[in-house]
DNA sequence: TACATTTGTATCGCACACGATATAAATTTG
DNA sequence: CAAATTTATATCGTGTGCGATACAAATGTA
């Protein structure tokens, strides 16, 4: 048999199935404030920028807008942000934290030293960690470039 | 600010964005065959031991069987395996490719290797991947682990 | 100023992902 | 053997993720 196509020789199996249970690792966390792994995310950008239009929260978690869009619908109404029409380019729409969505800050800070906690082991050193999260920054370049790519042959 | 609640700080984006970005770096060949990635990944599982029961594949990919259930049927209905009830114990469906689904292996096996070579450049070594493949399938063993744990506390 | 193009956002449809629940068959236990 | 429990699968509802499409505001251009 093609040896290639065995399910433990893909390096995309273990990224994906990675990536499935981290989020499932969040979500005890999250659930105390009601939150889903995508809107944690939303609110990452906000509690660091205050202010950002739909398209560049996209941009900066490299989701599209049509995921973004009714994800904020559902943020806004849960009362954890607004979204206004901006004067200067009615095109976009500008984002901002409620002070709802602010307060949740506090709570959410002990949770990424949590998360690393349960990941680091005998097996698995802090500076593994922290080796993966440079190469993974590496491999989305890549991956980010060549899909711009792909999408301009079309 | 608290610099953990940065997106830069986080561990879990870069694996999540990189997860999505690789399957998005399969859809271009995985079109031909008109599979997802989901579904390309329950083919390798089944090219590799031919016939399993739902449940199994679900064990294998990591998912649940409500994730698997319909997703196989959809395979079903696209004609690249059969579901089968088990007449040995009649809770067991059990799954088996078709001709149709075992032809799409020849078209398969250049994939593995194409993805990889998008990956590859001066800045990402074939050692890095496999550096971290191995890292990751250390993860999922904690991570999975983990995730036995709190279930059990409910 | 009219018209075409670009940009920002929203809507639609499909396919996961998963918790909760349902159902039926098999197994365990009193 | 009957009842309780476990096991295997399916169904339902919610929330992404994304390609395709729609639409309105802004911009460029003849």
């Amino acid at each position: 048999m093609n040896e290639n196509l065995k399910l433990e020789q893909q390096i995309c199996f273990p990224v994906y199935s990675v990536s499935r249970l981290i989020t499932k690792a969040y979500i005890p966390f999250l659930k105390e404030m009601s939150l889903t792994y995508p809107q944690y995310l939303v609110l990452l950008v906000l509690w660091e920028y205050e202010t950002l239009s739909v398209n560049s929260i996209g941009e900066k978690l490299l989701l599209n807008t049509n995921t973004i869009s009714p994800l904020i619908q559902r943020m806004e109404k849960a009362g954890l942000l607004k979204r206004e029409r901006s004067t200067q380019d009615e095109r976009m729409v500008m984002v901002k934290l409620t002070s709802k969505g602010k307060e949740l800050k506090k709570k959410a800070s002990p949770i990424p030293e949590k998360l690393l906690k349960t990941l680091l082991t005998d097996d698995v050193q802090l500076a593994d960690v922290i080796l993966v999260k440079d190469m993974m920054n590496k491999w989305i370049e890549i991956l980010s470039e060549n899909n711009k790519k792909n999408q301009k042959k079309d």
